[in-house]
DNA sequence: GATTAAAGTGTAACCGATTTCACATGCGGA
DNA sequence: TCCGCATGTGAAATCGGTTACACTTTAATC
């Protein structure tokens, strides 16, 4: 069942049939004729072949740190429906946090084999923008900064700046923080950023330091919890960068015997469900995730709508509110 | 930068190009010049227009009901994984349980769009097997059992009846379930199936009208767990399909004012970071869900292997065990 | 009624690979 | 010396579409 069956069946040329498919300039007549052949032989174009010849393959890779996670899943989710809502599909790749794969499906990927590329990176170094600067298809960067590419991230630095002076705001003097590694710049140095502009601004700058770093493992809030507070015992807030985070180290602290949210509140970013479980009163930043993967593809297809022509980067940060749960 | 140009900075045919990448029969002169030539301009072979002679796309169409879910990210990490580990690629459809999508993926999928297709299903009708029995490529089925067709599955039954069973052994005798629907065999039907059989066996029938269903969400689990309890007051061990719903049960049975465990203990199924989180002593059902996710690829292989020979369908039941969060 | 623009059509080149086939070699064995 | 086999090689057909181009028909304008 190829092109050209069709047209003999129908009566057309092969020219007319692939008219029919794409856009007009064919007579009413034959468009009911190849209509008819259409719908009884189930005739469908072979993709390949479109693709070989026009240079479109109506796929978006998508390339993510990991899957099994909360908010990824949600921006994937979110990403996923507005690909098919625009006629594309979607090729996944995951890193696991490796940034010679990342590099590596990047390359894949731009080789011509998707239409564009969503990146949730986690890191960015030289290497990368160096890629990316030669990547020939469109690019956008959701969860992070970077500035010259399109991308689509959180206000990390004012969300963590209301959550940390709402800690003060309760009344919470001695607060602690469990980040993420610096390098990652909208979870582990924003956040952190403002975490330390509040205490310095409510006079308590001693309490930066009251701070490690942790990967984004629930095991990683457990034990990084239990060494904060061996630092310091008088803790009654604790700001983790994440709700998986979080509920590491809620889990650590009622082990130690400390009520929770009464002796130390407890804060984090998702809104995840775990926050939502955990303990009636941790405190979390809610990101709208499924439309911040949404806009990333509207981003993508507007560059893709653009394309050959001069295209500036464009930025989109969303909100956020805080969430008792 | 196509294969004739490499062929004609090499010196040699079209053809020996071809071979190069492939398959052997070239001598080590020729195979010397290409490489050089090949590396020189980092040249490499169009993707669309090997698929579109072999008939080879070397992607794997995976469909799953939904992504934010713990369980099936689990999964997709395991597919994945297993999926690049043998030189493939993932193209990814979400049908937000939706069987209509289904079929829709499946079809658009099957159109020579990928080499092999596997499904994580949850209702399986007859409109399925429909489309399963007309399936061009090769399909493997995830978490449900369907006779005759290749599929990995976990051992519902024996795992809820050993779950329904250590709930007698500790003493506790008035039982609930909160079970999904009926037409998911798998998590609806199986594990209900030996709940009940060990409420008989122990001479318990009555128990197994404390059952009401929900949906997968946190939120349906809340609600039922209410409802449940207004229907017997005196319960003290509920056990959930999930995890998640579990979670609900947990949180909607606090605000009522009970101590769990003590006053009524809680099963669920699934390991989930949550069953850690929400209750020290939640008990919960683990599933090797990477593991199933990879074994599904390596059945998927073998059976592309195969491809032309007559193949019998394969089934591979998956064990459990017993967590105490 | 002539002129011109717009709509409709088929031919053929093209996208970039793989693979069949026929033909060259070089070598060992009879 | 001759035959047969294994190994290498390139020409050309093929996969299944799209689209530039040239051409014809139809409709619109003056």
């Amino acid at each position: 069942m190829n092109i050209d069956s069709i047209a003999e069946m129908a009566g057309v040329s092969r020219a007319a049939v692939s008219r029919y498919f794409n856009n007009g300039y064919i007579s009413e007549k034959k468009r009911e004729a190849i209509r008819q052949v259409v719908e009884e032989t189930g005739y469908r174009p072979s993709v390949q072949a479109q693709t070989l010849r026009t240079k479109r393959t109506k796929m978006i890779g998508v390339i993510v740190p990991k899957i099994a996670s909360a908010s990824i899943g949600r921006i994937v989710e979110g990403i996923l429906s507005m690909i098919n809502e625009n006629g594309y599909q979607m090729l996944l790749a995951v890193t696991q946090n490796d940034p010679k794969k990342e590099l590596e499906y990047l390359d894949a990927f731009s080789e011509k084999q998707v239409d564009g590329v969503i990146l949730l990176g986690t890191v960015f170094q030289a290497e990368h923008k160096k890629i990316l600067k030669n990547l020939s298809v469109p690019v956008v960067i959701v969860g992070q900064q970077v500035p010259g590419y399109n991308c689509v991230f959180h206000d990390d630095y004012h969300a963590f700046y209301d959550l940390t002076r709402l800690f003060f705001e309760r009344g919470r003097e001695k607060l602690g923080y469990i980040g993420a590694i610096r390098q990652d710049v909208a979870v582990g140095a924003e956040r952190y950023r403002a975490f330390c502009d509040v205490v310095r601004d409510m006079g308590h700058e001693e309490l930066a330091e009251n701070y490690v770093t942790a990967d984004f493992a629930l095991q990683a809030g457990y034990e990084k919890a239990g060494e904060l507070l061996e630092k310091c015992r008088d803790l009654d807030g604790l700001i983790c960068a994440t709700d998986t985070m979080a509920a590491g180290a809620v889990r650590r602290l009622r082990e130690m015997g400390i009520r929770i949210p009464e002796q130390i509140l407890i804060g984090g970013q998702g809104d995840a469900q775990i926050a939502r479980v955990a303990i009636p009163s941790l405190i979390t930043l809610h990101y709208s995730y499924e439309k911040s993967g949404e806009i990333a593809v509207q981003m993508l297809m507007e560059a893709l709508a653009e394309k050959g022509t001069q295209q500036a980067s464009k930025e989109m940060k969303l909100g956020y509110h805080i969430v008792e749960a």
